[in-house]
DNA sequence: ATGAACTCAAATAGAAGTGTTTGAGATAAA
DNA sequence: TTTATCTCAAACACTTCTATTTGAGTTCAT
């Protein structure tokens, strides 16, 4: 079985997860754990709410650990938004970790889907760390919430 | 503050967590907090061990989704879908847990039921974790005729 | 050597999470 | 209809985690 320590899944979890990813239906693995559907589903459901806290808690220290935010406005273009991470870098006195093809890439990367002719379809918050990481902000990108 | 909820950060966690990254001493936290400098750096460490566990939680869950998953069309020898297993490992960086006679009888273990004359009968996908292991995927073996 | 910043371990009370049972219900296919 | 699959909620005993205190260290620059 996969290694569930350091991890918040318990043991239990993982073993569910595992043999759920393998196919099987809750009563197959509730059958191969001695006990019932609904303890299985219950199982399950606790393990997806401990990964949706995992990533919701990476993303939460990503904007801790990022001490200068901004925000453009829908239309902007891909060559404005470069210039200004880099200007906000500098008003702040972080050092970009990306030249400015690099940035280029590493943006639209990240904002491929809201963007159509080199431009942004919609307002977009960009945050940066310490070290110079450049970050597009979730709710940004998925809106719809 | 940002919001701790949904998290696995309680809310005295994203406080220190906070007032440390805009560069204030333990000390100056703990006044501000109204506690001792040994008890904010026991909430630091407790928050940074939760990071962590957030981190690997995710990755323990990217490795239980196999990341490369592939499909073989009906009629594959098992010479031929042994060797793909390799090459996918490779491309994806994956060394494959088994050595090819191993892995041929791990494959055929699974496939049994679905193989005629060293052939496979259906188009089968496969799966790589990143330990190497190989999984065949229920839904080939089951269903879709 | 003094002080500042930080770490570490043991102990404790209270809060939060765990797997489980039970029983009910939703949904869709046979 | 029945059956299979899965969901949901309340309750439970049990375990783990949390913040906190206390007291003792470490490291390092002055």
């Amino acid at each position: 079985m996969a290694e569930a320590q350091g991890t918040i899944l318990t043991d239990r979890q993982v073993e569910v997860l595992e043999l759920r990813e393998k196919g099987h239906t809750q009563r197959e693995v509730a059958d191969k754990l001695g006990t019932t559907d609904s303890n299985v589903s219950a199982i399950e459901r606790a393990a997806e709410s401990n990964v949706e806290k995992a990533r919701r808690t990476l993303e939460l220290v990503q904007t801790l650990r990022a001490p200068v935010q901004f925000t453009v406005s829908a239309g902007t273009s891909f060559d404005d938004l470069v210039t200004r991470v880099y200007a906000h870098g500098d008003e702040a006195g972080i050092k970009i970790a990306y030249c400015r093809p690099e940035l280029y890439t590493h943006l639209y990367g990240m904002l491929e889907e809201v963007t159509n002719a080199n431009r942004l379809e919609r307002s977009t918050t960009i945050g940066l760390t310490k070290d110079g990481e450049v970050d597009v902000y979730a709710d940004s990108v998925t809106s719809t919430e």
